[in-house]
RNA sequence: GCCCAGGUGGUGGAAUGGUAUACACGAAGGACUUAAAAUCCUUUGGCAGUAAUGCCUUGCGGGUUCGAGUCCCGCCCUGGGCACCA
């Protein structure tokens, strides 16, 4: 009897079955073949789930299931990353402990993702916010910190006046604050900072051996910037002081006329000490650096400088150059001093802006532009460029001359082959509440006695975690504390090494820290003594798929590596498993707006999922986000073709409500374009092509419903094929014909190589390259035969009468081309 | 400025160098209905033509090829990332 479609009906029945009888749960103590597919967790903000959630989670749920009916022991874990300013803020407003609120949050998210049919394996779920949890975030510190990784230094940070944070660099964004976008100030801080720098080169070496997108490679790289060249060794004329200067292009060092210093470098004051010049620089450089604390500093319009009254003494034999203070020398690059040539553009302007001494060294190979270039009135610098001097390498290319150069420099002494990243040591430190605490204590006898050199002392590990005391007052403070510092009975403890006063460490973690390791404990959520079991870690490692944002590719996803690679180091991940925790990554487009903006609250664009599911199904919500468009893309929203998809979930099931009938035979054509779609579903799953596996799924459906009769390999196929991306619907289907299991305990449809090709096909006839006829013949027609029945047809005959033919393409089964 | 994507109907988009516009949305017409919704059928890149048919069409300009949305060269535009890194 023929059932109506009622999707909230299926789908609660279905997502409590899978419950009761723990369908998606992993075991750890299996014989077949292991695949953890991991998603990024979300942050379980008072919002609630957003429709670009499921997107997602919706693809890799699609490769699990997929997985588990193909043989496999899927991992697929979800979990919640609940530190973060959101629930502070709130916090704040109300004063209810942002404990409650992830609580209420988290259990808002858990209903809305289980609604959606996600095949989360629910026994392991983790939050970051659990003592049991960030007892390992602290126990990770802690091993960074006594293998040196994790040290306190003072540092000028970016500083975000209204959320009284500092933020790492890669959380501004064009100088403003990622979440609020207050502009960010400068500030001198003690910090917290782990030593990613120290990692550099592997986090860019072993992304050869790892199968992440070739954007997310570049971007990484790109991000920590490394860089070659040689560092000069220079002496300041009159002053017993020598330093170095970094140089990435040295083959034009003969060209350097003059040398640049930071403002804020220390070495400025040894420099213009005593001197006439003393009272002006220090006026130049209060004013530079109060300009970029404020952040309002635009290099372009700003090349300013002031002379030293110091010379770096005579370094090539070719006079000496006078060092300058300039605004547009980085401090924290290289060693913040450089020598200048009239082959950079910014020197070059500088040069001009005070009539500063520039040469020559480079020049192009047309004459009247090397023209221009000798009398300065043009700036050049190109790879094509004929290097001047040393005359050693006149005429040598300004590319190919760079290594005789580079070994001449070292050769003569003038310096040594260097290497400079642009990624900074990370800043580890939050002036908040809602963090992990950092599992440190300050002792002032400690210092004093030795025992530690800077007073810092790890507690102990016995002693984690150190939880989270309640507070009256989440508020931070102006002066930049974290509101822990306010409770006393917390902070003022008792040395764990000496026993004397000392007090905790008031900072918190930022909330990446959380967010490092957690697919780690997904393996073993509740172990007790290890952060996982090793034996556990063996199996499941490595993560096989790992799909997120692309905005993580410098934040989260290399955050994440640096710390794998630091607990690989330590034997706190199995070696065997390498030094890279995901072998695959891949990210997702965002959901747009209907009009193509991004939605946001204050747009008033924001789709809720729980409408979606409550008027038109889970299943269609999965398989709308699956066809709207190319998964890498972002895309906008469009409710009709929400309808759309809904219109095609209801022909399927029409077409197993007796609308069409299974019997024994059916035609030959619809069994082959079913192993057709079989194929492209199963290429397009492993592609991400999920816009066109799901076309492919309407076109075999717009097929069968046409031809009225299909048979049993036909219709399971194409419940197998659906019920991955509209589970529940698949699930019922299932049933419907007669089955008691779960479909994923049915092994995934095959499709026979040679049941792929039509018997007859189109055969496009080309003059010229031009479509004239087409016919239909038998697909293994050949030359000889197609070429008879081309020259047969009366549309291509007006084209090629009294014509000779001087050439024949033929194509097997798809064209023949004549060219006369 | 540098790096990475991308530019195809009214819209989202599809196309191993081989029928451009699959699939879906929207629109128009029709059937059913007292009516509407839902559903079903037909049409739907442009121009000319009653039609058969012909010509044109994948941002722009060249090139390679029997044949180019796809490959090469030079531009233009859009989106994303980086940006005082010497």
């Amino acid at each position: 009897m023929a059932k109506k479609y009622e999707p909230s009906k299926i789908e609660a029945k279905w997502q409590k079955f899978w419950e009761k009888n723990k369908t998606f749960a992993a075991s750890d103590k299996q014989r077949k073949p292991k695949f953890y597919c991991l998603i990024e967790f979300p942050y379980p903000s008072g919002e609630g789930l957003h429709v670009g959630h499921p997107r997602p989670y919706t693809a890799l749920d699609i490769l699990a299931r997929k997985r588990r009916m193909q043989g496999y022991n899927v991992l697929y874990p979800i979990g919640f990353d609940a530190f973060g300013l959101p629930s502070e803020n709130y916090a704040i407003k109300t004063g209810i402990h942002p404990s409650v609120i992830t609580k209420k949050n988290i259990a808002t998210f858990t209903k809305q993702l289980k609604s959606l049919g996600f095949s989360f394996d629910w026994d392991r779920v983790i939050t970051t916010t659990d003592p049991a949890y960030y007892k390992w975030t602290q126990w990770i510190f802690l091993q960074m910190f006594k293998n040196g990784l994790a040290y306190k230094a003072k540092m000028t940070i970016n500083w975000c006046p209204s959320c009284k944070i500092g933020l790492a660099n890669e959380e501004v964004i064009d100088g403003k604050c990622e979440r609020c976008g207050t502009s960010v100030e400068k500030k001198e801080k003690e910090q917290w900072m782990l030593k990613i720098t120290k990692y550099a080169d592997r986090l860019i070496n072993d992304l050869a051996d790892v199968d992440y997108s070739e954007k997310i490679k570049i971007q990484q790289i790109n991000w920590i910037g490394r860089s070659e060249g040689i560092n000069f060794k220079e002496k300041v004329k009159d002053l017993d002081l020598e330093f170095e200067v970094y140089d990435s292009i040295p083959q034009t060092f003969l060209a350097q006329t003059f040398t640049v210093i930071a403002p804020e470098h220390p070495l400025v004051q040894k420099l213009i000490a005593g001197t006439k010049y003393e009272t002006p620089v220090k006026e130049f450089v209060a004013r530079i650096k109060s300009r970029k604390a404020a952040n309002r500093f635009v290099i372009e319009k700003e090349l300013e400088g002031i002379f030293t009254g110091r010379y770096v003494a005579n370094p090539f034999g070719t006079g000496d150059l006078p060092i300058w203070v300039a605004s547009y020398v980085l401090a924290d690059y290289g060693t913040g001093i450089v020598n200048c040539s009239a082959h950079d553009e910014r020197d070059f302007a500088f040069a001009k802006k005070y009539d500063l001494p520039l040469k020559i060294a480079l020049l192009p190979t047309d004459k009247d532009h090397a023209e221009k270039v000798k009398s300065l009135a043009e700036f050049y610098r190109a790879p094509d460029g004929v290097i001047q001097e040393p005359l050693e390498f006149k005429g040598l290319r300004w590319d190919e001359a760079r290594e005789p150069i580079i070994k001449y420099i070292e050769s003569k002494g003038y310096g040594r082959r260097a290497v400079n990243y642009k990624i900074r040591d990370w800043v580890f430190s939050r002036q908040r509440y809602w963090g992990e605490p950092i599992p440190m204590v300050y002792c002032e006898n400690c210092k004093a006695t030795g025992a530690s050199a800077t007073g810092w002392i790890p507690v102990p590990e016995n002693d984690l975690p150190v939880q989270l005391p309640n507070v009256e007052k989440y508020e931070p403070s102006d002066s930049g504390e974290s509101p822990l510092a306010a409770i006393s009975a917390w902070v003022n403890i008792k040395c764990p090494v000496c026993n004397a006063k000392a007090r905790r460490e008031t900072d918190t973690m930022p909330n990446w820290a959380g967010s490092n390791w957690y697919f780690l404990r997904y393996i073993d959520p509740k172990n007790r003594k290890h952060l996982a079991d090793p034996k556990k870690l063996g199996y499941w490692l490595t993560v096989d798929w790992y799909n997120g944002g692309m905005e993580h590719t410098t934040l989260h996803l290399l955050y994440s590596r640096f710390v794998y690679k630091f607990l690989y180091d330590i034997k706190a991940v199995p070696k065997a498993k390498g030094p890279e925790p995901y072998a695959k990554r891949t990210s997702h487009g965002l959901i747009l707006g209907a009009g193509g903006e991004k939605m946001s609250k204050s747009r008033g664009n924001v789709v809720n999922p729980d409408e979606v599911v409550k008027a038109q199904g889970a299943d269609t919500l999965r398989l709308y986000e699956m066809f709207m468009g190319p998964f890498e893309q972002a895309i906008p929203w469009d409710a009709q073709g929400v309808m759309g998809v809904r219109r095609f979930i209801e022909k399927v099931w029409n077409i197993y409500q007796g609308q069409v009938k299974i019997e024994k035979k059916c035609s030959e054509a619809l069994i082959t374009l079913t192993h057709q779609t079989i194929k492209k579903v199963t290429d397009d799953i492993e592609s991400q092509d999920y816009n066109t596996a799901v076309s492919a799924l309407m076109i075999l459906t717009n097929k069968i419903s046409d031809e009225k009769i299909m048979n049993k390999f036909v219709a399971v196929a194409l419940v197998k094929l659906l019920a991955v991306f509209a589970p529940h619907v698949g699930e019922e289907l299932w049933q419907m014909l007669g089955n008691k299991k779960s479909i994923l305990a049915a092994a995934w449809p095959e499709y026979d190589e040679a049941k792929l090709l039509n018997k007859n096909t189109n055969l496009v006839i080309q003059v010229n390259g031009k479509v004239r006829d087409m016919i239909l013949v038998r697909a293994d027609l050949t030359e000889q035969e197609a070429e008879k029945l081309a020259k047969q047809s009366e549309k291509v005959l007006k084209f090629i009468e009294n014509k000779k033919i001087v050439n024949t393409i033929f194509v097997p089964g798809k064209l023949i081309n004549l060219v006369i």
